[in-house]
DNA sequence: AACTCGGGGAG
DNA sequence: CTCCCAGAGTT
């Protein structure tokens, strides 16, 4: 019997919900541009909104409509990523345009959304919802903490979706899916956040089962932590007059066909104790140390000159602009 | 089911 | 420092 819950959770959406800039607000009757959703859904994986905020517009701006982005060059949106990571999503993103263009628009349905490149269970059902109207279950991290922390589940989310699965196929049961995904996503982000939620402020407090507990932030509980493999590399800065030679990496796999300086593979293991100018960025799995080698020649090496007053253009990603910024300091 | 894949912001 | 974020694809 989840209409309690829903009214209560719409009704705070309605008084409440976040301006953002991709976000049709509540109560909004008019057409939806699906472009924009699914853009905003897939900068929005694995990213704060923060950090999309400030750069959905000039994406926008750049690309108005899935054709355009279509019809653009990859590198030209891999550059207008740099600094986003995940660049597989942007790999996606130009191959998903270019898939709905050719088959003459968005489909309207979750199924046929989850078929195309880059839209997962999450963006599909985001998109079906928000952009179609559609009824879907809409679960991201969001969701899976506030039906953790409602029922008490003393698993880790992980090992417990079949579950939350089918809590969330009833709380979103007959309800609008759109609006109710916003809600949930809203009182993830500001209310029912990971650490110290905000219960005095939460519309659902008294139905919620870890606030009964009297230590709602133990759940979900979280898996142990592993520890960050090191690794180290070299990346070789050559350059002449004022220009920069640049390489452009493998199309798979780390920073995937992303503009880069050139070097070798990076290895596993503890840098060597070296004086040399060095950067270290940490990523998801494991830590880099990159030494930064000055050379004169770059024969041998595929790629181009760069010229150093432009070099903000590049579209490097932020481990390279790093390391360029050292260097040019 | 476990890995791979970035980076920034908040505490 | 640590943790987390409107996850997806591969193995």
């Amino acid at each position: 019997m989840p209409a309690n819950r829903q009214i209560a959770l719409l009704d705070h959406y309605r008084q409440s919900a976040r301006d953002l800039p991709w976000r049709y607000p509540p109560g909004h009757d008019g057409p939806r541009d699906p472009y924009r959703v699914w853009l905003s859904e897939i900068m929005l994986q694995q990213t704060s909104v923060a950090t999309v905020t400030t750069r959905f517009a000039r994406f926008l701006e750049r690309w108005p409509t899935v054709e355009a982005l279509a019809a653009a060059p990859l590198d030209d949106l891999l550059a207008e990523w740099a600094g986003l990571g995940y660049y597989a999503r942007a790999r996606n993103l130009h191959a998903c345009a270019q898939a709905v263009v050719a088959m003459g628009g968005f489909p309207d349905s979750e199924a046929a959304l989850r078929q195309l490149p880059g839209i997962g269970d999450y963006s599909a059902a985001a998109i079906a919802a928000i952009a179609f109207g559609r009824p879907a279950t809409v679960i991201d991290t969001n969701v899976e903490r506030v039906i953790a922390r409602l029922h008490a589940l003393d698993r880790p989310v992980r090992s417990d979706r079949k579950r939350i699965r089918a809590l969330a196929d009833d709380l979103y049961s007959g309800a609008p899916a759109g609006e109710m995904a916003q809600a949930l996503m809203d009182l993830g982000a500001t209310i029912c956040r990971p650490a110290n939620p905000a219960c005095h402020l939460c519309p659902l407090s008294t139905d919620c089962a870890a606030y009964a507990s009297g230590d709602p932030a133990s759940f979900p509980p979280r898996p142990p932590k592993k520890v960050r493999p090191e690794r180290f590399g070299t990346a070789w800065w050559i350059r002449r007059d004022d220009r920069l030679f640049l390489v452009r990496r493998p199309a798979r796999g780390m920073l995937g066909g992303m503009a880069a300086l050139p070097g070798p593979e990076w290895q596993d293991g503890a840098p060597p104790a070296c004086k040399a100018v060095s950067v270290r960025h940490v990523f998801t799995h494991f830590a880099l140390t990159l030494r930064i080698e000055e050379r004169d020649d770059p024969s041998g090496l595929e790629g181009w000159w760069h010229p150093l007053d432009r070099l903000d253009e590049a579209g490097l990603p932020t481990l390279y602009a790093r390391a360029a910024e050292r260097m040019l300091a």
